[in-house]
DNA sequence: ATGCACACGTA
DNA sequence: CGTACGTGTGCATT
């Protein structure tokens, strides 16, 4: 082969990134990443264009954009493109995000005003050929097929992505049977509909096809229509010759833009594979990233020296280093994770991000001065778990000043927070070598904990997350810690009794359930329940569910005068529940060693900075109803010497809805000490106050709390048994009473729109991105999001404020009297009786005085030998 | 064994 | 068709 045959085999590849990003944007779901990015088309097109890398190795590339003006095409024919649908919205900011995935993979862009990409396209090919180059368009726009030439060729992108039709000289003369040109003149007779060209009447594929090649072109036809078959047809190509004329100009694609092709500058192939992995991480586009990662920096077990029996020598290195520098990087490893109280753990430890020293039990009491000295400041793995292992051997830890997965949930806590080795990935943009243990990824991370540290906080920063991040959420750690080391006593006999009291019942219940059905069947079972209500007992369908029949209580509720069944299976759903869920699930979970309960608190995981409880969670132990409300009872003080005391919040979420909506009226109520459930009823039943039913009352807190979460006239009507007007009625008319209400709920939408984000007092951030759904269910749940989470997260800020000062206080002051629970709005404290009266005043001060708003907060205290039996109690 | 759907306990 | 969770059960999947 000689140099001149070799350069004319070169191949460029000339994409017409617009047809390409429209084809996308139509074939995928609109995709979002967490940052509220629309990504669809920019993952389609990228899509496309690895595979076209994959399958041709192209040697030269080049890329055509349209330019946002006005096109030539626009002042020949101003309906040009007049009936096609304007770009979507939700494409439109894609195409700048597309122009990065070009600059990033080093293809030159090509664009100029007053041309479609289409134009350029053709212009680069032509120039490419003559040449001596090959020219391969890559498009979803079938107009481009008249271009093919001899060294012009077109793959062309049908419905989806993947469907590709690559079009040479001989294609096109076999499918069309007409030369390329001529599909020109044939798209000016025929017209095309959807860019509103219009064409002849009557003048299809087939009439056209047969015209050109009889004629040759539209001129050649149009001087010759007298030898056009048929009456009508002669007629109709006299009549709108011109049109066809211009229908013909209007399919023509430009070749002779203004435009240089320069071969040097196409030349592809060098690119930074990761530059491509930070964007494709941006995007979120997680099955690209894998193939980018090569010439990432690779973390490997090499990074540190382990050390896991220590020497005197090595202890007294550790202990030089930490005071040396002032930093400890620490991580708690345990076999199992979900059980830091239980199980035994170490502490991994590393002064210098270098040696990685391994402590377990008593050698960790061996560091106490180390681990309790203020100066030194710790970075901690799993920095909870840290204060755990430290505190069972009663080390006090102290000065954790980061925590990077609890960095990673601030920054974003409406996404599962990722685990250390993810995490790792990302935020360093390393590859972390694989099949490491857990102990060995612990040790890892402790050698990049400053970078980490530095990346993070920066983050932080950036998003004005930083204060609450280091003033409240790191320091909650410790009564984190605490409350999960306490747990709280269990009387699993008193538990023992209920379950064989009720156990009988529930063996009634299921053979009077069968006799009624007639059949034996698993009560348990929605399936089953389903099928004997709606289609044994033949009970009217209320609502259906993905799988099959729903047999919600909501439903239940409505058949109960239907058939003697249906009462009969909600009564043994409320017995099973309350027996499987506390009454056989608790016992196991006391720990033989403490003989208490350790519940989990996640401080990670809820999208509105509430804390969540597993393990089991003691958040949800039944209140409500009478039978279940006896469960609290198993719940104790350490000893007959010592009280429950639970403190909780009084309306404190309507309260933050007076102080962030500022209306007038919610906060003239809590300021005058005023009863917020009679207020709304005054307003809705448009009565005196003293004329305010109970009944009243208790629709009007119905509607309280419902509004806040913008609940429906629907739902509202559903809950109080009215009907759906009935319930607009009362949600317009406490609008009107609370206007800044209405007020805050269009604003604060309003606002998530405009930032893509909502926050709390404490400028703790949600992400929002829904908001902008174009699915009116995706976009109502977003709002009602908006809605909520301000108001549910600012009580959730104030408690962790409440929680940092309620412990620093029995701490300062030695008191034994000690946090055991949070329930959201509450705190679960034990005490000795004899701290009562001293504790009492502080832990409600120090709650009510947490954080000040705009109406006054009110703490409530109850007292009691158990957690159910309680009386309120009073100070002074 | 694992994962999903449902139903239901709490604030 | 009110928000935020975690858990037990059944049942289909591996």
């Amino acid at each position: 082969m000689t140099a001149m045959e070799e350069k004319s085999e070169k191949t460029i590849y000339l994409i017409d990134t617009y047809s390409l990003a429209h084809r996308a944007f139509y074939a995928l779901p609109l995709l979002t990443n967490s940052a509220g990015e629309y990504t669809n088309s920019v993952y389609g097109f990228v899509r496309m264009l690895l595979s076209l890398i994959d399958d041709k190795e192209p040697d030269m590339l080049a890329a055509a954009f349209d330019k946002e003006a006005p096109t030539f095409r626009h002042e020949a024919y101003e309906e040009y493109k007049a009936d096609r649908k304007e770009t979507p919205e939700e494409l439109k900011p894609q195409f700048a995000l597309i122009r990065e995935v070009l600059e990033e993979f080093n293809i030159p862009v090509y664009e100029k005003e007053g041309y479609e990409a289409d134009d350029i396209i053709g212009t680069l090919a032509k120039q490419a050929s003559s040449r001596g180059y090959k020219a391969v368009i890559v498009t979803g726009d079938r107009d481009a097929l008249q271009l093919v030439e001899e060294n012009i060729e077109i793959m062309y992108t049908r419905k989806g992505l993947s469907d590709i039709v690559s079009y040479d000289l001989a294609k096109i003369r076999e499918d069309y049977e007409l030369e390329p040109v001529q599909l020109i003149d044939m798209k000016g007779l025929m017209g095309d509909s959807s860019d509103n060209i219009p064409g002849v009447p009557g003048i299809g594929e087939k009439t056209a096809t047969t015209l050109l090649k009889e004629f040759d072109d539209m001129e050649t036809i149009l001087a010759n229509i007298d030898k056009v078959s048929g009456e009508k047809r002669r007629e109709n190509l006299r009549k709108n010759a011109d049109l066809a004329r211009m229908s013909k100009e209007l399919g023509r694609i430009e070749t002779s833009v203004p435009v240089e092709f320069d071969p040097d500058c196409c030349s592809w192939g060098d690119y930074e594979e990761g530059r491509i992995y930070e964007l494709f991480s941006r995007l979120e586009f997680n099955s690209l990233l894998e193939r980018f990662e090569a010439d990432r920096l690779e973390l490997t077990a090499g990074e540190y020296n382990l050390v896991e029996k220590l020497t005197a020598g090595d202890r007294e290195e550790l202990r030089e280093k930490a005071l040396e520098t002032g930093f400890l990087n620490l991580a708690a490893y345990y076999e199992d994770y979900s059980m830091p109280v239980k199980g035994s753990g170490r502490l991994l430890v590393s002064p210098d991000e270098k040696q990685v020293y391994i402590l377990k039990g008593d050698e960790i009491g061996e560091f106490r001065d180390l681990l309790e000295e203020k100066a030194v400041v710790k970075r901690a793995i799993r920095g909870k778990e840290v204060l755990i292992e430290a505190g069972k051997t009663g080390v006090e830890l102290s000065s954790i000043k980061f925590e990077p997965r609890l960095a990673s949930y601030l920054l974003e806590p409406s996404s599962t927070v990722p685990d250390l080795k993810s995490l790792l990935e990302s935020e360093l943009e390393v590859v972390v070598q694989e099949g490491l243990e857990q102990q060995e990824l612990l040790a890892l991370a402790l050698t990049r904990q400053r970078r980490l540290e530095q990346i993070l906080t920066a983050k932080l920063k950036e998003n004005g997350l930083i204060e609450l991040y280091q003033e409240i959420e790191l320091p909650l750690l410790y009564p984190l810690a605490e409350m999960e080391l306490n747990g709280i006593r269990l009387d699993c006999d008193y538990l023992e009794d209920l379950k064989e009291k009720w156990s009988g019942k529930i063996e009634e219940m299921v053979s009077r359930a069968h006799s009624l059905a007639g059949e034996e069947f698993n009560l348990n079972s929605p399936k089953q329940v389903g099928e004997i209500l709606f289609e044994k007992l033949g009970l009217p369908v209320i609502k259906k569910t993905k799988t099959g029949y729903s047999t919600s209580i909501s439903v239940l509720e409505k058949l109960e005068n239907e058939h003697e069944i249906v009462p009969l299976i909600i009564e043994y759903r409320h017995w099973s529940k309350l027996i499987s869920t506390y009454l056989e699930a608790l016992p196991p979970l006391v720990n033989p060693d403490t003989g208490r309960l350790h519940t989990s608190f996640n401080q990670m995981v809820t999208a509105t900075g509430r804390l969540s409880s597993a393990n089991p969670n003691l958040q949800n132990i039944p209140i409500r109803s009478k039978e279940g409300r006896e469960i609290r009872r198993a719940f104790i003080p350490e000893n007959e010497n010592w009280i429950l005391l639970a403190a909780d919040y009084s309306q404190i979420e309507l309260r933050i809805l007076a102080h962030i909506s500022q209306d007038e009226n919610l906060l003239e109520t809590y300021r005058s000490g005023g009863d917020i459930h009679n207020e709304t009823a005054r307003g809705i039943f448009e009565v005196e106050e003293d004329k305010v039913t109970g009944n009243m009352r208790r629709k009007a807190k119905v509607i309280n709390f419902g509004i806040a979460y913008g609940m429906s006239a629907y739902r509202l009507a559903d809950d109080l048994d009215i009907s759906q007007q009935e319930a607009e009625e009362y949600i317009e008319k406490y609008f009107t009473r609370f206007s800044g209400v209405k007020e805050y709920m269009d604003n604060i939408c309003q606002e998530a729109r405009e930032k893509g984000f909502v926050t709390t007092i404490l400028k703790r951030k949600r992400y929002i991105p829904e908001i902008k759904s174009k699915n009116y269910h995706r976009r109502s749940f977003a709002e009602r999001t908006a809605i909520n989470t301000p108001i549910q997260g600012s009580a959730a800020d104030i408690m962790k404020i409440a929680m940092n000062r309620v412990y620093r206080r029995l701490k300062e002051e030695g008191w034994q009297s000690r946090l055991l629970l949070q329930v959201h709005d509450e705190l679960v404290l034990e005490a000795p009786r004899k701290e009562l009266e001293h504790i009492a005043p502080v832990i409600k001060a120090e709650m009510e005085e947490a954080y000040e708003i705009d109406v006054p907060l009110i703490v409530d205290l109850e007292v009691g030998s158990n957690w159910k039996d309680k009386e309120k109690y009073i100070i002074n």
